[in-house]
DNA sequence: TTCTTCATGTAATTAGTTACATGATTGA
DNA sequence: TCAATCATGTAACTAATTACATGAAGAA
């Protein structure tokens, strides 16, 4: 019967999700492969576990099916839980928090080949057209009137736009890394710097 | 005496650094509040139980001084811990992993009101201002010639594009919201999406 | 009927963080 | 000589992940 510890960034996630209509906890992970999971990507079963803090709490109820024999849990959001979104909607919260093994490997590239850094370049490149289809696919949808939770979409346009964004930028830096790369000698550590690049990245950061 | 788990992404962000010099715990603290920080961040702690492992698996070195009463180690690169960064350098590796609370209001936006969400996006400008200044200042430093490490240069410099581009994307995706945030009217669930908006968003992320 | 995928959940493990503690150094 | 900051490290805790287990539903 321990007392459940304090309330996380992640618990104000599916707080949010709950505050939109109720969902089961698969439908929450669902909802996490799609969209959540793009700005706060959390495991599956952290959704079957957070879910029992917010009822701890008074957030959020739980209601027990069953689907034959097995248990199915749906979760919908209480006054108290609405009231406790608005005031952590507050606060200013955190900016971006960032980790990127491929840019890693890019900062310490003198201690692979060339072809090692191209290839994690290539990578990278994929992966930001990849998500960028996804991104477009659902932008698509809402363009033409679908999709669920239509009233959301001045919310969702946003943080949409927001990823929309990022997959662009990592897409084009990654070509243009592509570049500087191609230039190199093969032995990545002989790599002299491009003066004109340096100069041009800090007229990027002018603003 | 137990086994040693399986080395980490953050293990080799360690024996990266490892392998432009050797590095006291200390300075390796240091080094993650400047550069490594921004692409893989990690409490000051890992720093000082990390390089333990490598020991461990002889891919670093530790040598014990004293300052005073106080002891101070120093870790360094072995020439297996040189060849295990070179294999590490061949994975494709992971693309980037944003976690950025600020968007998650922005996207339960509707529970809150239309000043949350303009502070929200306020904190981000400011969030994104802060980060440009001392990368712009660290570019700086570099394009006079000074600065560590001249001879990383063309590997820092790409690292440090990428930062450069991330900071003015996100600054500039806060203004166009708090553009977007400003139409609303006062009650954030009342917001009608821009449909001239979307289609640029569509736009943008067709490349 | 069997295989595969969808769906539901728990248990074990760990990577990482927060908090704490304290010596050394420097400058007021 | 006192306070503040730099420097060094450990211990306790927890948020989160990985792995496991299995029933239901639909396709072949």
């Amino acid at each position: 019967m321990s007392r459940a510890s304090a309330l996380t960034t992640t618990s104000y996630a599916i707080l949010g999700l709950l505050a939109v209509k109720s969902w089961s906890t698969y439908e929450l992970t669902r909802q996490m492969d799609r969209s959540l999971g793009r700005m706060w990507p959390r495991a599956q079963s952290k959704l079957y576990e957070e879910p029992k803090k917010l009822v701890e709490y008074g957030l959020a109820e739980a209601s027990a099916e069953r689907v034959g024999r097995r248990p199915r849990t749906t979760y919908s959001i209480t006054p108290i839980g609405r009231r406790a979104l608005a005031a952590w909607l507050q606060e200013p919260g955190e900016g971006p928090v960032l980790e990127f093994e491929q840019l890693l490997k890019i900062f310490f590239a003198e201690c692979g080949t060339k072809a090692d850094a191209l290839s994690t370049l290539a990578a990278t490149r994929a992966w930001a057209k990849q998500r960028n289809e996804g991104n477009l696919a659902a932008a698509r949808t809402y363009l033409a009137g679908e999709g669920p939770f239509q009233h959301r979409l001045a919310q969702h346009m946003l943080a949409g736009a927001f990823l929309t964004d990022f997959y662009a930028m990592v897409a084009r830096w990654a070509e243009w890394a592509t570049t500087m790369v191609n230039q190199w000698p093969d032995d990545p550590g002989q790599a002299t710097p491009d003066r004109a690049a340096i100069e041009e990245i800090v007229r990027r950061a002018t603003w």
